[in-house]
DNA sequence: TCTATTTAGTTGTAATTGCAACTACTTTTT
DNA sequence: AAAAAGTAGTTGCAATTACAACTAAATAGA
């Protein structure tokens, strides 16, 4: 670590301007979503993480690696989601500590409802101000390469 | 608002790294400043925050604004803050209600010392993926153009 | 096989957050 | 100048999070 310990001043004002744009843009998202009524983004990452699943099932500990959740997180957030009947939690045959947290249809009904405010939500904040191919084209790339660096 | 409502995979795709990469690179980051027994990034954040400003001082509902957090939550920081000595409070002469939070020299320190070690992050999970100036250019107008779409 | 270690998930508990209500003060309106 | 409306900051309380300890089951090592 630390091959390039120095910090000009442009390279820390994007990093600030990274952490700022972040926190607002899903300050303005979360707000669409709580205006229309709905839960919150990390019930909506639930539920679609386990929706692009095989079998829309998923160990805990797998969906808690990928919601970016820590384990005991998971747990209650799986309990409040299981209490409204969005999931519910399945034995893993094969392992008898092993949970699996599957979708139920009304939370594949919640995934689109949310997904359909929330995807406007992108297309206004995010999407939109992304004006040519090009642009789009190097933020993926720029971010592909901070979250294989970030994930070592 | 929804002025472009669609949203194609490139776009959601990059929303969602958008996302994955914050949250890592966060995740990588905390854990540095913990491993320095070092307070967590929002301590950094008000105290930064307060170097900057004039006098390092600055009305309670202004530091609120600039460091993203409600009224609320800052009250309770700022306790936090003050009960180590890293700032304290002084009310407004002009403004009976007001209060100031005022960086003390023992927060001026402790900036500087969360800066040594969180910089050196910034450089090796962020600055040092960013190849090119141009890279880095382009970044930065992205990144300036969502921030001010998301505050109007 | 029998013990030690690791892994999966949950739970206890303390700290933090979010939201609404509240106090005190200031500004605007009439 | 009095009443109404708005602003600054704090507080109560419920919900959420973080961290460590715990139970149960699987795996590795002797």
């Amino acid at each position: 670590m630390n091959a390039k310990v120095q910090l000009n001043d442009l390279q820390s004002s994007v990093w600030r301007l990274f952490l700022t744009a972040h926190a607002r843009l899903l300050e303005q998202i979360e707000l669409r979503l709580a205006q229309a009524d709905l839960p919150p983004l990390d019930w909506y990452d639930v539920l679609f993480t386990l929706k692009e699943a095989p079998d829309h099932r998923l160990r805990l500990s797998d969906l808690a690696e990928k919601v970016l959740l820590s384990r005991s997180n998971l747990t209650r957030l799986v309990d409040r989601l299981e209490k409204v009947g969005l999931l519910r939690r399945d034995a893993c045959p094969s392992d008898r500590r092993g949970t699996f947290a599957v979708l139920t249809d009304a939370g594949l009904a919640m995934q689109q409802k949310i997904w359909s405010v929330y995807a406007a939500a992108i297309a206004d904040y995010f999407a939109c101000h992304l004006q040519n191919e090009e642009e789009i084209k190097t933020l993926q790339r720029v971010l592909n390469r901070l979250l294989s660096a970030a994930e070592q």
